[in-house]
DNA sequence: GTCTATAGTGCGATAGAC
DNA sequence: GTCTATCGCACTATAGAC
C-alpha cells in the first residue's frame, strides 16, 4: 500500500483521500504559522479542519458571501475573537480554502496517473480519479464552482489554469491513444471538454443522481462507456 | 415564415428570441402592475428591461448576494427611490428575473419542438434550440444555475422541476428513437443527462470556447455528433 | 416619476478581560 | 486560547421634497 496510484475501488480511494486531508490541513497550518495565532499543532489543525467543514457546508446553502461570521461561530461553537485566530479576515479564508483544495486534486491527480502504461488504461485512471475524487470533496467541488467568480483577478486566473491542465491531462492521452492507433482521431481538445462536462455533472447536480439512486461507481461505468463510443466511434456491447 | 418552430440558423433564431423578449418584459409588467408603482407602460417596460439587464450584468461578476443596490443605481442611473418603484424588495427582484426566463425558455423550447416528425429530427432541434437560447440569454442562463440554489424551498423545487422537465424532453425522444429503431436501446435518462451536461457547458464555460474561437453554431455540431455516436453506437465520420 | 436624505439593521473586525 | 463587548461601516428600505 506504499503507492497505491490508481484505486478503482471507490472504498479504497476514500480511504486514501481522507488520510491525505488530514496531511493537508497540516501542511496549511504549517505554511500560514505567521498568520495563525494559535501555538499549539494539534489544537490549531483540529480547529482549522472543523472550520474548513462548517464554511463548506453553510457556503452550500446560501454561498460563502451570503454566509456571515456569526452563522459560522454556531456552526463550529467558535466565537468570533476565537476565529480570528485562525484567519486574518473572510477573505482569506476563502483563498485558503481554495489552496487547500487544489493542492489536494493535483496531488491525488498526479499519484493515480503514474505507473498506467497503455492509452486506454490512463484514460479510465484519469476519469475514474477525477470522478471519485469529486465525490469525497464533493462539498470543495461545489464551493470552487460557484465562489471562483467572486475572486480577485490572480486567483480567478489561477482557477482558469486550473481548469485547463486538468483538460490538457485528458486531451493528451486522447492524442497518445490516436497516434497508437487505440482510438480513432478527433478533436482531442473539444472531447477532452466533454469529458469534464461530463465529471462536472456529478458534483454540480448531484441531489439528481442521487434521487435516481445512481452510486459514484455506477455513473463511472456509464460516462466510461459514453466517452468509448466517442472516441471509438464504435460501440462495445 | 410565419412560424419558424426550429431555426439551424442561428442569426435566424436570435431574431426571434430578441422579438420574445420584448413582449415577455410587456408581460411582466402587466402581471406586477399592482407591485409595480409605474403606471405608463412604456417607461415602464423599458426601465424594466434596463434593470434586468444590469442585474444580471453585476452579479456575474460577484453574485446577487453581493451586488448593492447602490451598484444597481449606478449601472442603470436610477435612484435608490426610483428602483424601488419597479420591486418591493431585491428578493422580489430576483424572483422575477428567474420568473421571466423560465417563461421565456419554456415558450421557446414548445415552439422549436412542434411539427418535428422523426426521432433524429427532433433530437437535432431540441440541442440547437436548447443551445443557441442559452447563447442569446447567456446571462440568464448562467444567472439561474448560481443564484438558484439562494432561494426558498417552493422556487428551488421549480428549478429542480424545470432541470428534469428539460431532462425528460430529451429521453422521450431519445426513447422514441429507440422504439422505431433509429436509435440503439439504451439507458434513455442517463444519455439524456449527459445531454444536458454538454449543453451546459456551453454557457457556464463560454469563456473557454470563446478563447478557442469556437462559434455557437461549431458547438452544436460537435455535440450532436458526439451524441449520436453515443446513441447509434457507430461512428457517423 | 424621480430625486435626496435618512432611518434602522446587521455585518466584519478589534480590544481587552479572563 | 477563547471569550464578550463594541466600533464603524455598508447595506436595504422608506419618507418626503420636487
Amino acid at each position: 500500500m506504499s503507492s497505491s496510484p490508481a484505486a478503482t475501488d471507490f472504498g479504497e480511494f476514500k480511504k486514501l483521500a481522507l488520510l491525505s486531508m488530514e496531511d493537508i490541513c497540516r501542511d496549511i497550518y504549517r505554511e500560514n504559522r505567521d498568520t495563525i495565532k494559535i501555538k499549539k499543532e494539534h489544537v490549531a489543525v483540529k480547529n482549522l479542519a472543523l472550520i474548513f467543514d462548517a464554511t463548506l457546508k453553510l457556503s452550500a446553502r446560501k454561498g460563502f458571501q451570503a454566509m456571515g461570521l456569526r452563522d459560522l461561530c454556531r456552526e463550529t461553537s467558535l466565537s468570533m475573537g476565537a476565529l480570528y485566530s485562525y484567519f486574518t479576515g473572510k477573505d482569506s479564508l476563502l483563498d485558503i480554502i481554495l489552496q487547500q483544495g487544489r493542492r489536494i486534486v493535483k496531488r491525488m491527480l498526479e499519484e493515480a496517473m503514474s505507473g498506467n502504461a497503455g492509452a486506454l488504461e490512463k484514460l479510465h485512471a484519469a476519469v475514474r480519479t477525477h470522478l471519485y475524487l469529486s465525490e469525497v470533496l464533493q462539498g470543495w467541488f461545489f464551493f470552487a464552482f460557484m465562489e471562483t467568480k467572486n475572486l480577485g483577478r490572480e486567483e480567478q486566473k489561477a482557477a482558469m489554469a486550473s481548469e485547463l491542465y486538468t483538460e490538457k491531462v485528458f486531451s493528451d492521452i486522447l492524442d497518445e491513444g490516436a497516434a497508437t492507433g487505440v482510438f480513432a482521431a478527433g478533436d482531442s481538445a473539444f472531447t477532452a471538454s466533454l469529458i469534464k462536462a461530463m465529471l462536472q455533472d456529478w458534483y454540480l447536480k448531484r441531489w439528481k443522481y442521487r434521487q435516481r439512486g445512481v452510486s459514484v461507481e455506477l455513473y463511472g461505468d456509464f460516462i466510461i462507456s459514453a466517452i468509448e463510443k466517442i472516441i471509438m466511434g464504435t460501440s462495445k456491447n
